[in-house]
DNA sequence: AGCACGCCGACT
DNA sequence: GTCGGCGTGCTC
């Protein structure tokens, strides 16, 4: 029996720690097991055990408390897999682990563990089981053939990308293939962004797969989602899990298809706190690590996959057409520009969008008014012809910095003038400006009192059940017109909604951000997929100062492999992903002339090992978070860089900045992918 | 991340 | 004279 166990713990700290086992210890804990140990005076934590062994520490061990599995929960796959993530992301394991167990089961308390699972009775060999899917949703000769091209693509690829326009029928395709999975005796793992996640869309899985499917929410309480850890444990799992990008870290044993729709979401990539992964990324690792068939699925497919798929490395398969004949919905553009000039415009309305919601209410059809939400970063704009600066190196929108008086480009560091007149037409009204949903909502319920107006966006959404309640109530017919971001964007079919009003596609290009192009297209295009869903032509209306933008013709055109082929000539260019993976550093300290010195000095050593790779130091749009200021540095990687070998150049610079005293308590952290 | 130890202001 | 502010340093 092994002396000692090296742990991980929920901790943001970079190694394991070794314990002692009691020498007549009860439960011989596993590699994965849990076990409670205690930590400084008076915490108890529960680790993860990653070793065993009997090779004395040069330090005082304390013993293991108590060890309260059998069988351990983390499995070792999972632990290479969680090794991954920590070496790609730049993070500790105890970061994955944080991320990856549900609640309870890192809490010291040993509770929950008497509570048996509630293994729901599986459904009786559920007759029907395997031809409901092909009962319940019949493809049609084109879902068919599509069907067939990703089966034949899988010969040759592993990771197929699926480009089907919106509406084109593509969740039918993956129940199909998912029935077909299970049908072998695999498991499969359906991936969605969490806003699409919706009730709706699991009661519609749960028809056809009844208690094999298995749903992995964030929203679900903690003991649901140990619930359904347990289960996949357990000798009877779930065979289908449809969840979110935390659904990753569930223990599958024999993982034979993941599906990622909508794969070009942003929100599949955690942000904060580490581990800050991405998720579509980690999953396609995941399955080549179990060898599983993966399918990326997208009505606009991100950069990154469309040209993995141009390359050869995945496939690809393409759906052009509507589901039921129906057309894609014709996009009127408004210049919003010609309207002010004209003094016509009613706050952020232009005659044109006022005159087609009347029309819509008088025909009781409902209307959907998306405005992207991240409107706060103060951009400058010339009033008279809509003209926004940008960087002239990097290629993104200007962020005015008022405390400067001066543009800074949040990609490079670089610092412009403020023009006095514009560049592009020698106007003098310079501003900046912006427009949030709450104040578009007021002011239409000015303009339409009798409308009934409801708004959907992260303030108004907090509950999973206001989520739901103001979905309902659109569907329902009870509400007229529906505000918001992008949340309304994807998600439902409403079969009722007749128009869309996009209003502001300015905001969404002036981002300062190489990828916001790419998103004001995707954006653009999915929320233009919410027009007429069944019957006429659905019409949508895009209300924009730069309606020669080439991302708005893009948009009007539905002409993805433009805007593919026009952005990754430009992020080829400048050198951004797909063509280079990007590193973002933060350094963090209270103190303003302690982080900025200490980027200075980071960014130096960073250019002494990377070169010409290293961009910044730079002060990110919030330069101050919690008391903490921050500096950002940016680090491009050729594709073909061991991110291993970054991560230990990364780290052991880090080290030596850190040991210099006046350093001492500052703060880096990475963000990989970004 | 916690929590403890350690040096400087307003209280009994 | 203490009680306590949170700065910084450690936790197997």
């Amino acid at each position: 029996m092994p002396r000692y166990v090296d742990v991980i713990l929920p901790l943001p700290l970079r190694e394991t720690f070794t314990y002692e086992l009691e020498p007549k210890c009860p439960v011989l804990p596993q590699v994965g097991s849990r076990v409670v140990v205690p930590l400084g005076n008076t915490k108890t934590y529960t680790g993860i055990v990653v070793r065993l062994h009997d090779e004395e520490p040069a330090y005082a061990t304390k013993r293991v408390l108590e060890v309260p599995d059998e069988p351990p929960v983390v499995q070792p796959a999972q632990l290479q897999f969680w090794r991954w993530i920590a070496d790609y992301y730049l993070c500790s394991l105890g970061d994955v682990y944080k991320a990856a167990l549900p609640g309870t089961l890192k809490k010291g308390s040993t509770a929950e563990r008497k509570k048996p699972t509630a293994a729901k009775a599986l459904p009786p060999k559920d007759a029907g089981d395997s031809t409901n899917a092909w009962r319940g949703f019949p493809l049609t000769d084109v879902q068919q053939q599509a069907m067939h091209s990703i089966e034949e693509q899988w010969q040759k690829h592993s990771v197929c990308l699926l480009h089907g326009v919106t509406s084109s029928g593509k969740t039918e395709i993956y129940i199909h293939l998912m029935q077909k999975a299970i049908e072998q005796g695999q498991q499969v793992l359906f991936m969605l962004p969490e806003i699409v996640l919706t009730a709706q869309l699991t009661e519609r899985l749960r028809r056809v797969f009844g208690d094999r499917l298995g749903v992995y929410h964030s929203r679900h309480t903690d003991r649901q989602r140990v619930e359904l850890y347990r289960r996949m444990l357990s000798d009877k799992p779930c065979d289908i899990v449809v969840g979110v990008r935390s659904s990753i870290f569930l223990p599958f044993r024999k993982l034979g298809l993941l599906i990622i729709d909508e794969e070009h979401e942003t929100s599949f990539k955690q942000q904060d706190p580490a581990p800050r992964y991405h998720a579509r990324n980690a999953a396609l690792v995941l399955a080549a690590q179990h060898g599983a068939k993966a399918l990326l699925g997208s009505a606009t497919p991100s950069l990154e996959s469309y040209h993995n798929a141009l390359s050869g490395k995945y496939g690809l398969v393409t759906l052009r057409t509507r589901y039921a004949g129906m057309l894609l919905p014709d996009i009127e553009v408004v210049d919003a520009q010609e309207m002010q000039r004209k003094k016509m415009m009613t706050g952020i309305f232009t005659p044109q969008l006022l005159a087609h919601i009347r029309q819509a209410l008088e025909q009781r059809k409902q209307v959907i008014l998306f405005q992207n939400r991240r409107g706060y970063a103060p951009v400058m704009e010339c009033r008279e012809c809509g003209w926004t600066p940008r960087c002239q190196q990097c290629d993104v929108s200007l962020t005015v910095h008022r405390s400067l008086s001066r543009m800074v480009c949040h990609y490079c560091g670089t610092v412009y003038d403020i023009p006095t007149a514009c560049p592009n037409c020698q106007g003098h009204d310079l501003s900046s400006r912006g427009y949030g949903t709450e104040r578009i909502e007021q002011q239409l319920q000015s303009i339409l009192p009798e409308a009934r107006i409801a708004r959907m966006d992260l303030d108004t959404t907090r509950s999973r059940q206001s989520y739901e309640q103001i979905l309902h109530d659109f569907e329902q017919g009870n509400t007229d017109i529906l505000i918001g971001t992008q949340m309304v964007t994807k998600g439902l079919d409403f079969d009722n909604v007749s128009l869309v009003g996009i209003l502001s596609a300015d905001q969404m290009l002036a981002q300062p951000d190489f990828r916001s192009y790419e998103r004001a297209f995707q954006l653009m295009e999915q929320v233009a997929g919410r027009a007429g869903r069944k019957g006429a032509r659905g019409h949508v209306l895009l209300q924009t100062r730069d309606a020669g933008n080439d991302i708005v013709q893009q948009v009007v055109a539905h002409d993805y492999e433009g805007m593919y082929r026009q952005q990754a000539e430009e992020r080829e260019l400048f050198r951004y992903p797909p063509f280079c993976r990007v590193v973002f550093v933060y350094l963090k300290h209270r103190n303003e002339s302690v982080v900025e010195s200490l980027a200075a000095d980071m960014a130096a050593l960073m250019r002494q090992v990377f070169g010409q790779r290293v961009l910044g130091p730079d002060t990110p749009p919030v330069g101050r978070v919690q008391l903490m200021h921050i500096r950002k540095l940016i680090l491009k990687v050729e594709l073909t860089a061991s991110m291993s070998a970054v991560r230990q150049r990364l780290l052991a610079l880090q080290a030596q900045v850190l040991e210099m005293k006046q350093y001492r308590t500052a703060q880096i952290h990475y963000d990989v992918d970004y």
